[in-house]
DNA sequence: ATTAGTAATTAACAAATGTTAATGCGGAGA
DNA sequence: TCTCCGCATTAACATTTGTTAATTACTAAT
């Protein structure tokens, strides 16, 4: 689910195999709250954004698990859904409103059984994803939610701007009221 | 990290492969408490468990946190590591006398180039193995150590008749202490 | 400007875990 | 058999978060 990685981020990737894509590549409007992807769901698109802001989250019962937020040029897509054509175990939608860039995963398939550089590429994609997934879940374990919160506001500007409180609090594994008392501790 | 897939587990991967790896497939025994990869390092090897017991995990300054449990015919790695050559997040270490095969990351690579069906099933794997974490790390952030323990009592008997409880409190994120009252609950 | 609805803060209490320390248990080896 | 040492249990206390509820702040629409 975490998209910044080093080898192909959404702007690297249009530019390297945009002129591929004339038929298959999408714009799209999203207004803000608007669902991209809902979890249990086949997810046939990889979206990359021009502008605004997406969450991706995973529903349990009674709480959400914000795993991830995502802005202008990044690459998003529940890719193991899209490959294995299994459920998604999330849900993705915007925060803000959006201009999305939708690549179809026929077209993807496709492109991607035309170009054995793609195909590396993609792995290296998944190889990057997944380490970076694994920093996520392991700083989420181990450090407590002062500590992450001190590190977003220190490290993500973007977040803290652009994301409403109650979705931080649900990213960082918190209620809105736990947060609260975290930024106003002494 | 999570090595039960469907698609490839270790003794299917040995018997489509096996024949083509008479020269890179080392047995190996190691004592209990032997480290097989140190967190940092940068792995050269994809391991078989014949018979034995791995625990896998990452350390963080003060305190460790078990991921993983391994037995016979799993097959285990930090793909990652291996294939972008990046440094482990993750020791692994045997729980118990252990004996190994081990394909060696040349072996695995030189196969790879010669097989595009091994690409595939190593793709395939990478997406499973991520799909298995996820739903790991969900686990963890989601149920409550309570819920979890149960949930260990009542679905992995290996782990609890074979893993000492200090290595189970690691793994379900609480001190041995929090294990001990847990198990003691009314 | 007013109002209504959502978000954020604050307070009070309950529940769970961490920490430290003392005790009990059990196997390995002399 | 005895001793030692690591593992497991139990207890007491501190800390943190969750929950509920009341209050305040903010935003958008009329």
């Amino acid at each position: 689910m975490v998209a910044e990685q080093k080898i192909l981020d959404g702007a690297a990737f249009l530019k390297k195999y945009g002129s591929m894509l004339t038929d298959g590549l999408y714009m799209e409007q999203a207004p803000a709250l608007t669902t991209l992807l809902y979890q249990g769901d086949i997810s046939h698109s990889l979206y990359f954004i021009k502008q605004g802001s997406l969450r991706l989250w995973h529903n349990n019962g009674d709480k959400d698990i914000t795993m991830q937020f995502f802005f202008e040029n990044q690459m998003v897509s529940a890719f193991e859904s899209i490959y294995l054509a299994t459920a998604s175990l999330y849900s993705i939608e915007s925060l803000e409103n959006t201009i999305l860039y939708r690549l179809d995963r026929d077209n993807l398939l496709k492109l991607m059984d035309n170009s054995e550089e793609l195909q590396h590429d993609i792995l290296n994609f998944i190889c990057e994803r997944f380490i970076n997934y694994q920093h996520y879940f392991l700083s989420r374990i181990k450090d407590s939610p002062a500590e992450r919160y001190h590190d977003l506001v220190a490290n993500e500007p973007r977040i803290i701007a652009r994301v409403p409180q109650h979705y931080i609090a649900s990213y960082l594994g918190i209620t809105a009221v736990s947060l609260s008392r975290i930024k106003n501790r002494h």
